[in-house]
Order: C-alpha cells, then sequence, then structure tokens
DNA sequence: GCGTAGTACATAGTAGAGCCAAGTAGCTTC
DNA sequence: GAAGCTACTTGGCTCTACTATGTACTACGC
C-alpha cells in the first residue's frame, strides 16, 4: 500500500536524481575514496538526510568512471578486503564545475518561482 | 551529435524531476491559470531558463488531478479556444507546503555538501 | 485559397536514474 | 557456525522528462 503518502517519497527521489552525480563528485574532488567509504561520508555530512543506497551508488561510479571523470584503482586493505578508490579527472573537475554553476542557476530558479516558506541562510 | 556534452543536456533534464510538480503547484497557488499559460508564465520568472514542454507540462497536470492536488474546469475563450482552467485544492495547498519544506532541506543538503568551487581551497 | 505561425491540449514511445532485491566474499564476534 | 558488518555487483522495476506527432482553432500575408 502506501499509496496516501506515496507522492512524497517519490519527490523526494525524484530530487535526487541528476543531483547524485554532482555530490559524487565533489566530494571525490575533495579526497580520494571508495564507494563504501563516499556513502557514509555523504550520509554523515548531510546529517543523514542523503542515504544511498548500493543500486544507485554503484552504478553512478561505473557511469562516471565510464565518461572519464571518475579513475578507480583497487587497494587491499588490510583486513583483506578489495577496495575500489576513485579520484576525479581533470575532465571530471571541468565537468563538476559546470555542474555547481548549473545547480546555483537552477536552485535561484526554483527560489524565484517557488518562494520557500522559510528565508534559508547562505552556509557563508 | 554534441555527445561530446551530452553529459549537461541530461543533467540538467534529470534536475527538473521531482521539482516540476512543485513549481506548477506554485505557480497555480497563486492564481488559477490553464495550462498554455502556466508554461509562458513559468517561462517568463525564470528568465528563460524553464522552458517546459508540452509532454511534460500536460502529464504533470493529469496527475496532479488524478492525485487530487488540483482540480481543472473547461472554459471557451472569446476567439473561441477552449481551456482547461487549474486551481489548487485544500490538499494540494498541504502537500505544496510539506513539498516546499521538502525542497528547502534538500537545497541545503546539497549546499553542505557541494560547496562552490571559489570557496575550496583546492588548487590542483 | 493556402501556407505559416501562434494558441491550446493530448498521448504513444523512449531514455535515463534511483531503488529493490539478491548475490558474492572477506572479516569479526558470539 | 551463525550473525553482522564491510565492500562491491547486477537484473529488473518504477517513475519522470522529453521527443514526436496529432488535433483544432485563429490570424496574417501572399
Amino acid at each position: 500500500m502506501t499509496t496516501a503518502i506515496h507522492g512524497l517519497d517519490v519527490y523526494r527521489r525524484e530530487l535526487l536524481k541528476g543531483s547524485t552525480e554532482t555530490l559524487i563528485l565533489s566530494l571525490l574532488a575533495e579526497q580520494e575514496m571508495y564507494g563504501y567509504q563516499l556513502a557514509k561520508e555523504m550520509e554523515r555530512r548531510s546529517g543523514g538526510y542523503f542515504h544511498l543506497k548500493e543500486g544507485t551508488l554503484y552504478p553512478a561510479l561505473h557511469r562516471l568512471e565510464r565518461d572519464g571523470l571518475i579513475e578507480g584503482h583497487w587497494e587491499l586493505s588490510e583486513t583483506g578486503q578489495s577496495r575500489r578508490y576513485y579520484h576525479v579527472s581533470a575532465r571530471g573537475m571541468d565537468r563538476l564545475e559546470a555542474m555547481l554553476a548549473e545547480w546555483s542557476t537552477f536552485s535561484d530558479a526554483v527560489n524565484r518561482i517557488a518562494r520557500p516558506v522559510s528565508m534559508s541562510a547562505y552556509v557563508a
């Protein structure tokens, strides 16, 4: 069931579309990371708001690598677990910059039409 | 063609997902409107940034009406054209409020993770 | 009369992204 | 040895924006 509040679930999920790759690129631009670590870091920074599922995270990483925006290499941890570390390529940095600019424009445009209830402050 | 910058097109389109209905509801909450008028108004307010296509606009209106968030009725213009005017229902107003709150939270969360490049002490 | 453009709405089909679910595999703790 | 966490993979599903096309009326220029 859950059809009663179905709309909001979908809304939240759809909002994420298009932003996930920007978020991933942003974090990887700061520091080389592996998938699982990335998910945890994103959850931590967003105060638990963003909780990337595996079915979202790994395909996204594969896409980014396929498009040459990030590059990955395997490393073996001390515990014996294989991890794939990713870093942002030069091309990825360019793309990230474009995406952040796009996000800024988009965000402004939305706020110009759908004025938020609260004047959310910039994190200056 | 244009596969080189194909990623940005997709990015822009995906960003819109989940926001379209909020934008539509926001405009309709201010004033009763018909589809075509809504599209023009959205384009005007966003400075041309948002250009809703028919294949996006009308299905979205149908969804909103199906879910009982907006209500429509036909009117005949002086020129003889049929127009379907929509207004936001009480339930739609509640939903709009929830969506605006969600957008605000989402937007803040993104900004907390993806900070503008200018602020980062990152110099390749 | 006819082509073009604008207004106004509808919809079948497509692509892409997030998610669910299930699987593989190593390690730790009980 | 079962459970639970870490760590990555993948097939199938749903939902949404878009493309493309169609209908229908009005207005203008030729």
